[in-house]
DNA sequence: GTCTATACGCTGATAGAC
DNA sequence: GTCTATCAGCGTATAGAC
């Protein structure tokens, strides 16, 4: 039962809505020491460095997904409902803070982004391609899905359009999220 | 004919490459001003706030887009072919320089982006969208395309894929592209 | 752990000489 | 048009007191 109230937690959140929602050049320490009403330094006691801010958000959020992931696994529902909860993921985005996912905005700023970073950044996103391969494969398996060309591609296909979606409605909104996620449901389960 | 060399284009060209690359907070003047052998200063001739350089990228890119739809639609080719025309300038980015197009730079920085950026923003992504409505429309109306739900909604959804993907293939590749724009034309295209 | 104080390069931006 | 000089503010980051 932890009663002490963690800075270094919540020094990682404030940073994560600050990436998501500004990237990763958008925002400083002061951004956060002041939402935190701390000074800056004391987030360098945490943090020595920028990267290492950055590295712990991303490997929070790989370490989350493979949380959330097991989760699903427990769950007694078809595949196609695995795709739908992965979708649902997203949507809480979009409503939200109609902020943008974490892997669109690393993705965006990769260039600039420290060697550590980067390489954290590929880890987290194949976690995610991985796991939509490994479903779509089994789904494809059991004949809930029905698709062409190869798992792979297909996982690509799906990120790709919920990570661009999640972008555009930013300056289009409202626009239905979900007539997106129906297409791709469409697309790969018209068994 | 011109044969003075336009500085003020120089600038937007290699500005917007930048911009492209690491995203608006992700370039200064200086970078500008080196790449071009010139001094800070200068650029503020042209333009006086980084605004002004960020609005008349946007703006250029935008007229670009319209002359480029103009071409398209003087040529005598299906509305498929139409589309996959618009993929073909996706894969440009891709195979070129791994860069991002520019919606997709600008909407994961919008929060951060001065107001008559967003403004720009706003009117380059429904320019875009727009185009895209009505190619689907059409070529619907013609029984060249088969799919449910609005045009507009179509049209978000192959927008977000395409911009998607290109992101996603920065810090994946290589992973095939075509395989997405052919997920996108089966979804469409199914007559 | 959190603070004050401080370093120093970079940022967008301006004034004025040539 | 392009330059030099200069600016104030912000960026990450460190040293050391409390």
């Amino acid at each position: 039962m932890k009663t002490k109230i963690d800075t270094k937690k919540q020094i990682m959140d404030i940073a994560e809505n600050l990436l998501l929602d500004r990237g990763y050049n958008g925002f400083s320490y002061k951004d956060i020491a002041q939402a935190l009403s701390i000074k800056n330094a004391s987030i360098h006691y945490y943090f020595p460095q920028k990267t290492d801010l950055g590295v712990a958000i991303i490997d929070r959020a790989k370490k989350r997904f493979e949380k959330w992931a097991a989760g699903i696994a427990d769950k007694d529902i078809g595949y196609p409902e695995k795709i739908n909860e992965f979708c649902l993921i997203f949507k809480k985005y979009v409503e939200q803070e109609q902020q943008v996912c974490l892997g669109g905005a690393l993705e965006t700023d990769f260039k600039t982004l420290p060697a550590e970073m980067q390489k954290e950044t590929r880890i987290f996103i194949s976690t995610i391609l991985q796991w939509l391969e490994k479903i779509l494969s089994a789904g494809k398996d059991k004949n809930e899905f029905k698709f062409s060309g190869s798992a792979r591609e297909q996982a690509l296909f799906i990120m790709s359009g919920l990570q661009g979606a999640i972008q555009i409605v930013r300056v289009t909104a409202p626009l239905s999220f979900d007539a997106v996620t129906a297409r791709i449901r469409s697309n790969i389960c018209n068994v």
